[in-house]
DNA sequence: TTTATGGCTGTCA
DNA sequence: ATGACAGCCATAA
């Protein structure tokens, strides 16, 4: 692999988000120490392990949406997923990201 | 190696 | 609100 370490650090940071709440793909990436680069943390959460243990559900994209992935199914499970945890939809992929939305520490 | 694509984001029309 | 554009750069072919 090229870059463990970033990886790592994404991951960690996905695993501080407490249940209940979610953050954006950039929020996490910054968090991560790697502002900008958003895109890469989809990618990680695109090629994760399925036993990897990371709560990717809790990560949308900017807009508090579920992001429409390649695998239709993901998108029902992540919503299925976060309501379990408590968070409310408004519409079928739509939450309220001003009252879910993780503030870092 | 090069190209294409992508679970994004922020800005502007 | 929706749509188009431009940056970010890792992974896949």
């Amino acid at each position: 692999m090229k870059s463990p370490d970033t990886y790592d650090a994404i991951y960690s940071v996905v695993l501080s988000i407490p249940a209940g709440t979610v953050a954006t793909y950039g929020q996490v990436a910054r968090i991560a120490g790697l502002p900008g680069r958003a895109r890469q943390v989809g990618y990680a959460m695109r090629t994760l392990p399925a036993d990897s243990g990371v709560p990717w559900h809790r990560v949308v994209n900017a807009a508090g949406r579920i992001s429409p992935r390649r695998d239709p199914d993901g998108e029902w499970l992540q919503r299925k997923l976060l309501e379990a945890e408590g968070v409310e939809f408004s519409g079928y992929d739509r939450l309220s990201l001003g009252r879910y939305q993780w503030e870092e520490e």
